[in-house]
Parts: structure tokens; C-alpha cells; sequence
DNA sequence: CCAATAGTTCGGGTTTTCCCGAAATAAAAA
DNA sequence: TTTTTATTTCGGGAAAACCCGAACTATTGG
């Protein structure tokens, strides 16, 4: 490949990793569901039924979106209550606006 | 499995397929360079060399572009002038802003 | 203590993504 | 007509994503 002499910046890293976050429907059904319950927040279970996937697999999808610091779960066992993180999503938002605003 | 009532709706769909386009670094590359220069659209050419990668993924990366519908690519051989498909820009900006509004 | 419940982790299969270099395409320049 | 130039397509490899069922964890209720 030979020595290039630029690569991506933080901002387009950090970009690229909010968007993958939501690069999958069932990922964007989650946070659809937890912003219009943004009163109760939800246990998996809730969801799980709305879903045409195993449990194990919304298990995942709810891990990457923690990873990607959109949503938050607070455990309270057995039960583990899952709500957007209101902060991470105000940055995501403001990072997409700038981005598309020209 | 057994049968599951509820799918993702088209709109779930929509953004997954640009959030998609989105979620790889040197595709955010691309659209910022296309961006910076309205004025003038640019060949893929003006953009390797800024790029970590070699030609021929290039071509893929801004051949995925297309088909999400943000770019648009217009043909004076044996160069092509990429530029940003305003219509579906303003459409996803608008899908984004709708899903982050919240 | 034992069973039930909610959820996660693990092992593994299939598909998709990302990337490359080599070959192909197509028009312009020589 | 031959060569050069800009880009795409092809073949293929490596890594990641997606999904599943089974096994595991941890707590509560009986």
C-alpha cells in the first residue's frame, strides 16, 4: 500500500461509529422504543416480543448500543432498565447536524 | 422463533440503510471532501490521495455512496465528477433530524 | 434449599464488509 | 493506431456482523 500521508480524523471516526450504531433496523427499533417510552424505560423482555429475533441476539444489539454510549442500563435484578443516555445522544444529534448542515 | 407479529417499519429500514452508508470512516472522507468543494465536484482521482486505501476500494466505497443515494457521479470520460445528491442529502438530514428530536 | 425468571455469554455457522492487486474499459492524446 | 490516463470490475482473502440455541449467572419467590 505504500506510506499515505493522511487518515481520518477524530471527528469522522467518531462519526462513522454513531452511524454503524444505528447501520442495523433492530438497533434503531430499540432506541425508538426506548425514546417513546422515554417516561418507564424498558426491560429487554418488553422489546423482545416486538422483535423477529432471539433473545440472545437483542442481548447483543443492546450491548453495541451501550458500547456506543447511546443507551444506558440499570440493573435491578433480575430485571436490567434500559433508557436512552440523554447526553451522548444530544452529542450524537449535534455531530449529525453540523455534518449535514451545508 | 415461531412467528413474530412486528417488523421494522420502513422508516426503521430507511436510516439503517444511511446510517450504513455512514459507518465507515473513509465514506464520512468522502462526503466531507464532496462537501468542502460545492463549487467544484471532484474525481475520485482528488480524493486518493488523501485516502489510506487503494483505488479499486475507492471506487467501491463511492459506488456504496450511490446506491444510498448521497452522491452522485457525472460522467466526462475518462474522469467522473463526483458531487452530493442535494435531494437525498436534504432528505436523510431530514430523517436524521426527525429520529434525534427527541 | 429449590425452582422460576430475566438476561448474558458462549460456540459456531452463514453472510457481509473491507481491502487488495490484476485485468478490463473507454476515451483522449500522441 | 498505439499509448496513456482515469476509473471500474473481478477474484479472492481476512475480518466483522448477524443470528441462533444451549449453557450459564444471579436473584427472587416458594
Amino acid at each position: 500500500m505504500a506510506t499515505k500521508r493522511k487518515y481520518y480524523t477524530e471527528e469522522q471516526e467518531r462519526l462513522a461509529k454513531i452511524a454503524k450504531a444505528l447501520s442495523n433496523p433492530a438497533r434503531v427499533f430499540i432506541l425508538d422504543f426506548l425514546a417513546k417510552n422515554l417516561d418507564k424505560c424498558c426491560y429487554s423482555g418488553d422489546m423482545v416480543d416486538e422483535l423477529p429475533i432471539a433473545r440472545s441476539t437483542l442481548s447483543e444489539h443492546l450491548k453495541e448500543l451501550k458500547n456506543a454510549g447511546l443507551i444506558q442500563g440499570e440493573i435491578n435484578p433480575p430485571y436490567i432498565k434500559y433508557c436512552l443516555n440523554r447526553e451522548n445522544w444530544m452529542i450524537a444529534r449535534a455531530m449529525l447536524d453540523r455534518f449535514f448542515d451545508r
